[in-house]
DNA sequence: CAATCCCGATGCCAAACCGGTATCAGGCGC
DNA sequence: GCGCCTGATACCGGTTTGGCATCGGGATTG
């Protein structure tokens, strides 16, 4: 009993021979010589249980059945080479998807240049967007439904990775007009007995303790009379005249009428808010590390 | 340097190690130990340049190239499975196209029932009808646009078979009312002095040629008024007093005013015309072979 | 914290497979 | 009838493949 099995080599051995209908020119076609060809073919025939060529003295003719597998076995051995051509490029990270969750305010300035820049990269890598909160972007990387995320203020969980992309410092949302109006900067000391508007109003500890541990380093304790769930929200508050709010850098890039605002004088770089990205601490997937390549090549 | 060359067996065991996600069970379900499977898959990662399994201590998970590759593979497999399964069939007879043709008043009778066996017995076969006369089928079966034809009176062509199935006697076609309304049956030497209509006007010799062979047999020359194409409009012509005619018997079937259709006494068996099928002597396709298999079944 | 277990990886050997050379068998043309 | 061309076959050597025994590493367990 020779072949029970179809063989690739088979395969194009066949669509050699098919396509010369001659064997000793397939075989020179396939840099062999004849003999094996004359095996392969009759072994693929055995196993097909079906005559695939009429020998003629003047070579070989293919039958129906023979003509029906051509087009077959070329259709699969197209397959076979784009599968491998798709999977290798897969694994350099060129080709796939990527779940990535943001939250709120994380979409201004850094994270969407990153974004575009890996696009731009990568462009048959499908990114596709998640807005989760903390506690939700943690959960999605343990249970596999997201690879990446981008926050802020991030306490360390066991087998996640948090990276800090950029540091940037914080700035005071003050009424204008007020007392502040015209000032290029402000010490926190100043604004002891001032209302003050804080968020988000998460599950999760982070902005909120960290402005509150700053107020009692500079002497006071903050008076909170609003929580809410966003910066932009904080924001409108304090031109409304609730009171005032510490927010990071890059919110200021939105302007807003009846507020200004002021960098901190006296707070080391170091108290500033991050933004960080968390991602699973054993994900050997091509495309994140491609995509935190680039997240850093940006944050140099 | 191990494989650089895909093989079905990496495939075959990579889908079982992935479905698995485990080498020791994939082994046990392939019915072979597990060294062979780790060298398969490392000679396919190594073949791919890609990893397609991530290792762990308690088995292996697929990487997003492995899970991209199980897709692919399973397809290829599924693929190659019913080309081997379609190319069976093909061999066998049950699967293809076979391009048969007739002409004009072979329609009736014994060809639409071999026909409908067939395509009831072989409902994957696809059968094509061309409407060509004796010359166009010969050149048709010997160009290969034809698989086999259907006719009368056909004169042997080297390279071509000319299998009878049918032999069916001749029947005179007369004016109704006429001087033989109301007999049974008529001597062919009753219509020595009759203008005789006949047919087909066709570029290859047949039964033209027998009707008048039989007409000397009988002691007189035919008094030909017209030569037409088929056996239909003879008849009409013979009912607008054109004369008389004879047919094969299957025509008879086709009822027409003004004419009545009497059996010819007189005349052997052998002097009848036959319905033969005409196709290559060396034509190894199951599927005419299993067309001729039904078609002498239905002529037994 | 060490013993143990379970997993995949590796080394080694025999059997099977594959390709090359030489040769055979049959149809076609001169 | 003889040569020529085709695919088929016989035999041999190198390569591949699978089985057995074993290793190395991480997780579990007492």
């Amino acid at each position: 009993m020779m072949g029970t099995n179809m063989n690739l080599r088979q395969l194009r051995y066949f669509i050699a021979v098919a396509e010369e209908l001659h064997f000793g020119r397939a075989a020179e076609r396939l840099h062999i010589s004849q003999p094996p060809i004359t095996r392969q073919i009759q072994s693929l025939e055995e196993t097909l249980g079906a005559q695939l060529f009429i020998r003629t003295p003047r070579g070989v003719e293919l039958t129906q059945a023979g003509s029906l597998f051509l087009e077959e076995a070329r259709n699969i051995a197209a397959l076979l080479e784009q599968a491998a051509d798709r999977v290798h490029r897969a694994a350099e990270g060129n080709l796939g998807r990527l779940d990535i969750a943001i939250f709120g305010t994380a979409i201004l300035s850094l994270i969407p240049r990153i974004i575009l820049e890996f696009k731009h990269r990568y462009p048959d890598v499908k990114i596709v967007m998640h807005a989760s909160d903390k506690l939700a972007q943690i959960e999605g990387l343990q249970n596999r439904s997201l690879d990446l995320g981008f926050n802020r203020m991030l306490v360390p969980v066991p087998g996640l990775v948090i990276e800090e992309l950029q540091r940037e410092p914080l700035y005071a949302v003050l009424p204008d007009p007020g007392p502040w109006s015209g000032r290029d900067s402000i010490a926190l000391s100043e604004l002891a007995d001032q209302p003050m508007v804080l968020f988000p109003a998460s599950r999760a500890q982070g902005f909120v303790e960290k402005v509150s541990g700053l107020c009692h380093e500079a002497g006071f304790a903050p008076n909170v009379t609003q929580v809410v769930g966003d910066g932009f929200t904080a924001m409108a508050l304090v031109a409304a005249g609730f009171g005032v709010c510490l927010v990071p850098e890059s919110i200021t890039s939105v302007h807003m009428n009846g507020v200004i605002c002021l960098p901190l004088q006296d707070i080391p770089e170091s108290a500033g808010v991050d933004i960080s990205c968390i991602y699973r601490e054993n994900d050997s997937s091509p495309l994140l590390a491609n995509f935190l390549q680039v997240a850093r090549e940006l944050t140099d």
